[in-house]
RNA sequence: GGUGGGGUACCGAAGCGGUCAAACGGGGCAGACUGUAAAUCUGCUGGCUUAGCCUUCGGAGGUUCGAAUCCUCCCCCCACCA
């Protein structure tokens, strides 16, 4: 057995650990379990730090089990949370967690002989629950001044916004589904982000109590980057593992503009390249920045265990082509190829003929520009681009001789933002 | 319930009768330099049919030639007292 927290430890993915979570762990095959909140019906790069821990406990012999809190997911965690939450449908719950299976299935493998990984539904249990029941026999086990003493409880009491009681049950919930766990499928470790160890604890508590038994708990670091934003979010909002709601392009496109401070910290946390090869990528990012190895490194790992290597390889095309500055070279055909990852709209064949259409009307139809004033002042400013050349003229018109073998035309706002429009008819 | 302070654009925060589409800072966008990085510097940052016009300063009325600024009522926050 090799040590997983040692692992953890280098990669800096271990925050914390309850007394005794090591040796445990390297003692025999375990099996371990993270929850999964239901919210949406994708994962985000957000999640990629628990997962990582599962995919990690798995290559250490350990059996991992995604929870995915069909149940919980109904009630909503409180942690790390200013208001309340909106309450989800069972409906919507049960499609969320279909899609967060099949997402998993990429990262930890479900046909492993020994430890293979598996799914549960905290609703299969959480459901058959009757009020009296569970007031009786969890409930009972929790006393008032310790939850009252929990951070996300402190923190929302003492704010305006409050904390409804559905809420403030959501520790009980989540250590209940702990005890569940240990006993119909013998698991004795759970982990999460560090805003979970709170509920972590509590369930490890409930374990000891009810049935004197020993769990444990392990918790990653809140992923940063070095401006101290937000980690995972881009000019277009979350980016998400799913293709339809971040394409393979912009995901790959995510990770090559990592900074440089964060590159070897994501490289340890999100691939699983080994020590000596994230050293070599060090020496690089300090000997020759421009060459950016390590944000490559990075973008082509987790593009390709996320889409495949069919989509890196479409990822790594468009920004070929399109990074590469000159579209001149490109016929309509490479163009639609390149092109399949970026933003569209379409305008008939007919507008651009003659004298064309008011570049500030094409622009309306994309989301480069947020309003006409908004396009006016890209152009006046300089970061209007059209086929890569730069307009110079607020009341450009697109004409038929700018589109590509008469079929596309490339608008750019600044450096990276592409949209493609299309003449058809 | 009483007293005092306050609600201004994405956020923080000035302005307290005209020169206010509203200082300044942050954030965001773009440009320059670079390496699709960071830092730095520059410009922009309500909408539109853009030398002009329209809609904004908690809400509704009012005073005035003219209101974010004054008055009335209402709503909401904060502090202290009860």
């Amino acid at each position: 057995m090799t040590s997983v927290l040692e692992e953890l430890t280098w990669r800096g993915l271990l925050h914390d650990a309850t007394e005794g979570a090591g040796a445990h762990l390297a003692e025999e095959p375990r099996a371990v379990y993270i929850g999964f909140d239901p919210t949406a019906s994708s994962l985000h790069v957000g999640n990629l730090v628990p997962i990582m821990g599962l995919v990690h406990m798995q290559r250490a012999g350990h059996t991992p089990i995604a929870l995915v809190g069909g149940g919980t997911g109904l009630i909503g965690d409180p942690s790390g949370r200013t208001a309340e939450r909106q309450l989800l449908t069972k409906e919507d719950v049960a499609a969320n967690g279909g899609g967060i299976r099949r997402q998993l299935a990429h990262f930890l493998d479900f046909d492993r002989g020994d430890n293979a990984a598996r799914m549960v539904n905290n609703l299969d249990w959480l459901a058959e629950w009757s009020l009296l029941d569970f007031l009786r026999d969890v409930g009972k086990h929790f006393g008032m001044s310790q939850l009252l003493a929990k951070e996300s409880v402190k923190s929302r009491l003492g704010s305006e916004l409050g904390l409804s009681f559905t809420e403030f049950s959501y520790a009980l919930l989540q250590s209940y589904d702990f005890l569940e766990l240990y006993r119909r499928e013998s698991v004795t470790v759970q982990a999460g982000g560090s805003d979970q160890w709170g509920n972590i604890t509590a369930g490890t508590d409930l374990i000891r109590r009810v049935d004197a038994g020993k769990a444990f708990g392990v918790v990653f670091p809140l992923v940063t980057n070095s401006q101290g934003t937000k980690f995972g979010k881009s000019h277009s909002g979350n980016v998400w593992l799913d293709p339809k709601r971040t394409s393979p392009y912009r995901f790959y496109q995510f990770w090559v503009n990592t900074d440089d401070a964060d590159a070897v910290c994501y490289l340890k946390y999100f691939t699983l390249l080994s020590r000596e090869e994230i050293t070599a990528f060090e020496e690089q990012v300090a000997s020759e920045p421009h060459r950016r190895a390590a944000q490559r490194a990075l973008a082509e790992d987790v593009t390709r265990r996320v889409h495949g290597a069919d989509g890196l390889t479409r990822a790594q095309q468009a920004t070929d082509a399109l990074f590469g500055g000159d579209l001149s070279g490109l016929g309509a055909d490479d163009l639609a190829d390149v092109f399949s990852e970026v933003p569209s709209s379409t305008v008939t064949a007919d507008a651009l003929s003659g004298d064309g259409v008011a570049l500030l009307d094409l622009l309306d139809e994309t989301e480069l520009t947020s309003s006409r004033g908004d396009a006016r002042r890209a152009i006046e400013g300089g970061g209007m681009y059209v086929n890569n050349v730069r307009v110079d003229d607020v009341d450009r018109r697109v004409t038929s001789s700018d589109a590509i073998e008469g079929r596309f035309v490339v608008l750019r706002k600044g450096k990276k933002r592409y949209h493609l429009v299309a003449a058809e008819g």
